[in-house]
DNA sequence: AGTGCGGCCTGTCCGC
DNA sequence: TGCGGACAGGCCGCAC
């Protein structure tokens, strides 16, 4: 499901609701996730959420000990959506979905539950500062971060054949760009989602770190897409699937040049571009 | 080292 | 109405 637009709607959701409140309990209902839900995430309770924040599609949740609240990283709650994973913010009496996987009971009552029917999703407890944990040590830049830009991404890419939407998607190059905005920026910037990332000059990928860019922000912006099933926190869904420009958008005419979009399988994901605006 | 692919899971939809 | 197969927003780990 998450890409990364989703995962920040559903941070800026569960936000204002956690922050600063004391965890009383964590039920553990399915641990069966892809890291399975181990007796640690435990050590969270009882303990305060002094920070909510995200690197690539991970959601981390600080809770400093008690004694030296100062530590902010010193153990958290790191959590990943995976492909059908979504957080909601509810009652502690309202009745259970299938698929709740874990839930967060806080001091003040209010209730976050994991729900994640595929299980491709993460839920765990890190005890050191979550940059040290080996799922995020090797990512790359963020984004919407200054450390993205044309230069590096072109230094990245010399000598590189593999295509352009695929190196795209590589978390150790840029994090957070998945299958629908990888073809939404791509057309954006007129890029074939086929040609060899080596192979794009510096100027175009200038013009591609804008596109993921807006096309990033634009989706922030409208809480994200819903395609099937994404939904906020408060069960709102996000309203970018109303702008996407190719994704599933086979036969349908570009918004650009009115040729039609096709629809190609690259690296095992559906991909779409129109051959006219993208060389 | 870079590249491509299988696999992890369930749910949904489509064609027969 | 049932059944098999394809496919779905992520990402790791492995073989070449």
């Amino acid at each position: 499901m998450p890409e990364l637009p989703e995962v920040e709607t559903t941070l800026r959701g569960i936000t204002p609701a956690l922050l600063n409140q004391r965890i009383a309990a964590i039920t553990v209902r399915n641990p069966a996730l892809r890291i399975p839900v181990g007796e640690s995430v435990r050590k969270a309770c009882g303990r305060s959420i002094a920070r909510l924040h995200r690197r690539a599609k991970y959601l981390l949740i600080d809770t400093p000990p008690a004694d030296n609240p100062s530590r902010e990283d010193d153990g958290g709650l790191m959590i990943h959506l995976g492909m059908s994973g979504s957080l909601r913010i509810c009652a502690p009496d309202s009745p259970l979905r299938r698929h709740d996987h874990v839930e967060l009971s806080l001091q003040n009552g209010v209730c976050l539950r994991f729900n994640d029917p595929r299980r491709f999703g993460i839920f765990t407890w890190w005890d050191a500062p979550s940059e040290t944990h080996p799922l995020l040590r090797e990512l790359g830049p963020e984004p919407l971060g200054k450390a993205f830009n044309g230069p590096y991404l072109h230094r990245r890419a010399r000598g590189l054949r593999v295509a352009v939407k695929n190196f795209l998607m590589d978390s150790r190059v840029v994090v957070g760009v998945g299958n629908i905005y990888a073809s939404e920026a791509l057309h954006l910037a007129g890029i074939h989602p086929v040609r060899a990332a080596g192979r794009v000059s510096l100027a175009r990928y200038e013009t591609l770190v804008a596109a993921t860019r807006e096309v990033l922000q634009e989706a922030i912006r409208q809480g994200g897409t819903t395609l099937r099933d994404f939904t906020a926190p408060d069960s709102q869904p996000g309203y970018f699937a109303q702008e996407l420009r190719v994704y599933e958008r086979a036969g349908e005419p570009c918004l650009r040049c009115g040729a039609q979009v096709r629809k190609r399988v690259i690296g095992q994901r559906s991909t779409y571009f129109c051959v006219n605006c993208q060389r």
